[in-house]
DNA sequence: CGAAGTCTTGACTAGACTCAAGTTGGGTGG
DNA sequence: CCACCCAACTTGAGTCTAGTCAAGACTTCG
């Protein structure tokens, strides 16, 4: 099972960032330091903190904790349409350079890092390896937003809640923040996570309460233990392939 | 009303692909001139046709015609997660290099025009204006899917409807696919509308017809009329930010 | 200890799905 | 030119998943 995951990242955020983008496409080691040192760290946010998009697009990258972006609608409904972990991009909106199309709020501590658009453009011209690893990195998001429309388009609540579960444990994994009991820290409401799967808080409820009492995961205090992951695999017809750039295997 | 949507451009399709992408990012001249010549115009496909992502990621624009992205799960229900508009990219698999990761249909007669990577990308490194233009078409596409998320996450069946057509109408408006009297081919049974809506094709029928019976719309032989287009974008909170690249003004 | 936010439970409602049976319309072949 | 066929569309009836409303219990945390 380890061999999918590759040896996890040591502890700096960082050095995880580096490593879950030389996933993507394989960096040169003067690549990775020119990356390390233009990336500044910014100060722990708290949670609900929101970030607006700027005029100034800078890279901007989660170090630690959560953030997801979210729209909302007059009638104060809210949708999550993007989770962000540790290791991701909190947007893609410079590689358009227009203003970051997008707000997003964290939902634990968080830590950004960020490099200066400039600074980042002259990167890529440089190594053009890391505007590949980006491109595939957006790639990437755009494949998980389709898998996230399946599951409102055609999945059930307790589905759509398993696969968000799966969805997670991989991505975690990939970047070395699942423990070796299928555990990992999910700081999301019952409340966010409706938002997210498109359901009411109540019916989250009722859902997790499902699959609890089926012993196939444990959730409390912002932290997800997974019983049987092959049952919430098969369950929630979950496929890696679309996290991992390969050819789908989907449908038959 | 015509001053946001400028000009449309001739009849030529290749013209109107190249009016489309100048719209992201001004194109000069020569780039014009080089992506003209570049691009070859393939056979009209009949309807049906699948199209399976190749392990060569040529840059593939629909010409005319209409096509979709689709996804099958195991029991055979079926998503559609992107509809395909003349003038669009059909997917933007080439951007990564990686073989493209989905598959799409036509559903109408179409034609498709090409241009091989080897080429695409000399064109991008002479001219980065349309890589730009490029990477800003790709960010428009997942703003439409964003919007979709949001359709089938908080917007009732006939909400999702109308936000549907309403965002076709602007799309093609843009084309200059749509008549003087508001209408506009849409070559899609009531299944796949249901398939792109996450609906069943029995309440999509039923949806139409309360749109239809309010005078909101006509639909027959697959053309749509826009009786009033107020209502509809009243109806489906629609709001045309997320398809210029100007700032969301989405929610208070 | 109180307060606020989160989680849980119950009862009722409603929007959408399924199944099943027509109806319409365009296209083909005799 | 008509008869037939098939796919798409339409209608009805019954069911069910998920939403809403409302109240109560559990946790933090100041």
């Amino acid at each position: 099972m380890t061999s999918v995951l590759s040896a996890p990242p040591g502890t700096d955020p960082v050095e995880r960032f580096l490593h879950r983008l030389a996933k993507f496409e394989p960096l040169e080691a003067e690549a990775r330091d020119a990356l390390r040192r233009a990336i500044v760290r910014g100060p722990l946010v708290p949670p609900y903190q929101e970030v607006h998009g700027e005029s100034v697009p800078d890279v901007v990258v989660l170090l630690s904790g959560w953030a997801c972006h979210f729209q909302m609608l007059g009638n104060g409904k809210r949708q999550i349409s993007t989770l962000v972990v540790p290791g991701d991009f909190a947007d893609f909106g410079f590689l358009t350079g227009s203003a970051a199309d997008i707000q997003y709020v964290t939902t634990a501590p968080s830590q950004f890092g960020r490099i200066r658009a400039r600074q980042f453009s002259e990167l890529t011209e440089q190594f053009p390896s890391i505007m590949r690893a980006t491109l595939k990195a957006a790639a990437m998001e755009t494949a998980i937003g389709r898998e996230r429309l399946i599951s409102l388009g055609l999945r059930t609540a307790i589905e759509r809640l398993a696969h968000l579960i799966c969805e997670l444990w991989w991505r975690l994994s990939v970047a070395g923040l699942v423990g070796p009991d299928n555990s990992f820290h999910l700081p999301m409401t019952q409340a966010e996570l409706g938002a997210a799967l498109g359901l009411s808080t109540v019916h989250v409820n009722r859902t997790l309460q499902a699959l609890r009492r089926r012993d196939i995961i444990g959730l409390q205090g912002g932290k997800v233990h997974i019983h049987d992951l092959k049952y919430l695999t098969t369950l929630s017809s979950f496929d890696a392939g679309y996290l991992t750039g390969a050819a789908p295997s989907r449908a038959t």
